[in-house]
DNA sequence: GCGAAATTGATTTACGTTATCAAATTGTAA
DNA sequence: TTACAATTTGATAACGTAAATCAATTTCGC
């Protein structure tokens, strides 16, 4: 098995779990949204209009507002993440692990979104929230600039 | 004169080249919406509608759109940030100074918005971007949790 | 299978932000 | 100062994303 499927079924097993914790319930409609969004989204950061879009072309009888709260969903049991690079949109994202995180550099020019992980940065966050005894749920670090190709298209 | 009012000059010395620079016109809506803005809210981030209804008690005859036409204008000549909390709202900050670039720890239990800064993580982030050839203009650093008031609340 | 509780999906509603446009204001050049 | 072109203003409409609504359907414990 790959390293992705077996990601795939931590997520899995951690939803299930939530699931029954909070007497919720399993539906065919949430099968198939898990499946997506895991299965060809890994690293991806989507929009839930082009998640809804791919779902529908398979499942037509899948509705907006479904992929809307099961998105949600997946935020409530820590299985997914949402961003907002200021275009309007909210962005979806699978959580690879829940060691390695990662942040975001955004290119101002061609809207390209790089991906980047720092121990260093990581380490700094954990001593600034100890020393504020702020107990650190979560964080967000976003880049804003100008990526080399479009830099080198700017002075060509 | 104190430090703020000083910064305050200077911010107004910016808007005042980008006007002229760029052949905008000086009008008294944006002279009441600067005084306002660089007056009582160094160091606070505030809403488009906060600052609206903060500057409709004085000056009654000015518009909505005008103050988030002018909050943009203070963006693109760099003398104001804009923030995103998560809460739907843009969030409107006077920037201190270019050099001391600083970060926001935000409760999730009571929203208060704690600030701090860290030359570690600047340093950090600026060889980030040159060793993956990225011209950094600006970042975004935002840490989720739980407040040390909160935590004890929680606790007791 | 029964029934309570949750979910779905189509739709409406809410809300922050942007666009529109006629009227007013500003800066410039005569 | 006057005239004129260009910009700005303010009220309102339009827009787009996200959330709320609600009857019909589905799930799940009993």
């Amino acid at each position: 098995m790959t390293p992705v499927a077996i990601r795939k079924m931590e997520r899995r097993k951690t939803f299930n779990d939530y699931i029954a914790k909070k007497r919720l319930k399993s539906t065919k409609q949430r099968d198939i949204i898990f499946d997506e969004f895991f299965g060809n989204y890994m690293g991806k950061h989507v929009t839930v209009e082009e998640l809804y879009e791919d779902i529908k072309k398979r499942h037509p009888f899948i509705g907006f507002a479904t992929v809307y709260r099961t998105l949600k969903l997946f935020m409530e049991c820590g299985i997914a993440s949402e961003r907002n690079f200021g275009d309007g949109k909210a962005r979806y994202e699978p959580i690879h692990s829940e060691r390695e995180h990662h942040h975001h550099m955004i290119c101002n020019e061609c809207g390209k979104i790089y991906e980047f992980a720092n121990i260093q940065v990581e380490s700094c966050l954990n001593q600034i929230a100890k020393l504020n005894e702020f107990q650190l749920t979560n964080h967000k670090l976003e880049i804003y600039g100008l990526c080399s190709g479009c830099r080198a298209a700017r002075t060509a």
